[in-house]
RNA sequence: CGGGGUGUAGCGUAGCCCGGUUAUCGCGCCUGCUUUGGGAGCAGGAGGUCGCAGGUUCGAAUCCUGCCACCCCGACCA
């Protein structure tokens, strides 16, 4: 029940929508075709009722990146929503080193006054979904309810076709539940604020001396290379604590210099995604360096994605459905009748949700897990966050 | 919002059922010495409105009442 009463302890003011503040906008910047395309992306905080939050994931308030586009055409303003949805792709997997599942949602699933919704579906370690980025080719329903009309080249007056699309700090949350272990972050070297980090191991005063002066030769190689670099020469912490400390905080490279590496030209190398460790030469340890982060940034997405491949699921009965959902948990792989009402009575039978019909499902006669009827392709239902 | 649980030093906690010396232990912190290639060892030391407000009692971390905060589960969702 709803306390019409309640009041909070600070004022809050809340903005509708965004679509309704653009496109109030939108109909008085066109006119003409000559106006368009439009394209304006804003940064902003958005609040919303939650009734459990959940750190990253699900948040009462959160940032997000939202684009707003207008067309004179439904076949720009669908190519748009399908740009964003590559680019949204591309940055998951590229830099974040995210697997990505292309899909379209489901009419239950769209984004309310969209004719498309496209999505990017991670899967987290856990085996729950999430949905990481959405890009919506809305038609146009919002350039009608807000009454946004262009004059066209042949003299025709027609409404606006839009796209709007979105990504949150979500994607922090995915960070972390795609790659992180037990002992703390594991950040992928392309997002990585610091992408090596040195730790000195000495005794005296003059081995650290000595050792720094190697460190800077090492450190200037590597920042040409557009590598970044944290020398910490901290007096106050002891190299075990530092190793775990950088571990922790997910610093893909750890290079280590004691006496001994001073001796035999040598330098101890770790990396983050493995934990492996091996003695280098520091002869050409940039060109070492720039491998091994290229490596690890591939090695992160081959992990996650062998995770994820083996985590799609194929079940052709509804028992094996339930089964695979309880024990397997992950991507549950199946035909669907493709009505509303079937991906209701699922929800609500498994709390397993349709995530999408990937785009690149092939066309497979089948017919519907739950109930019976024909089916041309399968789609991914699963637990989400 | 519904159900369950927890608030004790910077952090993690014991004690609470069954009220009674100076509130337990570990980590961290400070000092000294020894150490330094995976979160050091020994010795000494500092640090507490027991979530908040009332009440019961000779006496409350402990019992009672109210409030606040946080966590987990559910429904909801980028």
């Amino acid at each position: 029940m709803v306390d019409e009463t309640a009041k909070l302890e600070e004022e809050l003011i809340i903005r509708p929508t965004s679509e309704t503040i653009i496109w109030d906008s939108y109909r008085s910047w066109i006119q003409s075709y000559r106006d368009l395309p439009l394209l304006y992306n804003q940064w902003a905080n958005v609040v919303r009722w939650e009734m459990r939050t959940r750190l990253f994931l699900r948040t009462a308030e959160f940032l997000w990146q939202e684009g707003h586009t207008a067309h004179a055409t439904a076949q720009e303003a669908l190519a748009e929503a399908q740009k964003m949805h590559e680019v949204y792709t591309r940055f998951a997997e590229d830099f974040m080193a995210i697997p990505i599942i292309k899909g379209a949602k489901s009419e239950n699933e769209r984004f309310a006054g969209a004719l498309e919704t496209f999505t990017i579906e991670a899967l987290m370690q856990d085996g729950k979904a999430l949905q990481a980025g959405t890009s919506h080719f809305l038609g146009q329903n919002f350039a009608k309810a807000f009454d946004v009309k262009f004059a066209s080249k042949e003299g025709t007056l027609d409404y606006v076709w839009a796209t709007s699309w979105g990504v949150t700090t979500r994607l922090i949350g995915a960070l972390i539940m795609t790659h992180s272990d037990d002992n703390g972050l594991v950040l992928p070297p392309n997002l990585a604020p610091y992408q090596v980090v040195i730790v000195p191991i000495y005794k005296s005063e003059e081995e650290l001396s000595a050792i720094s002066v190697k460190v800077a030769e090492i450190s200037k190689a590597l920042r040409n290379l557009g590598i970044s670099v944290k020398y910490d020469d901290r007096t106050t912490q002891k190299p075990g604590w530092k190793f775990a400390e950088y571990e922790l905080k997910g610093v893909p490279v750890r290079l280590a210099m004691g006496p001994r590496d001073l001796e035999n030209g040598t330098i101890e190398i770790a990396r983050r995604d493995t934990l492996e460790k091996q003695n280098v030469s520091q002869d050409g340890i940039e060109k070492f360096v720039e491998k091994l982060l290229a490596e690890i940034q591939n090695n992160l997405f081959d992990k996650a994605k062998k995770f994820r491949d083996e985590h799609i699921t194929e079940v052709n009965s509804f028992e094996e459905f339930k089964n695979v959902l309880e024990h397997k948990t992950g991507f549950i792989s199946a035909h669907w009748d493709g009505t509303s009402e079937t991906e209701q009575k699922i929800k609500e039978l498994t709390k397993a949700t349709l995530r999408c019909i990937p785009l690149d499902a092939k066309e497979e006669a089948g017919v519907c897990v739950l109930t019976g009827k024909p089916s041309t392709k399968r789609v991914l239902f699963a637990k989400a966050y």
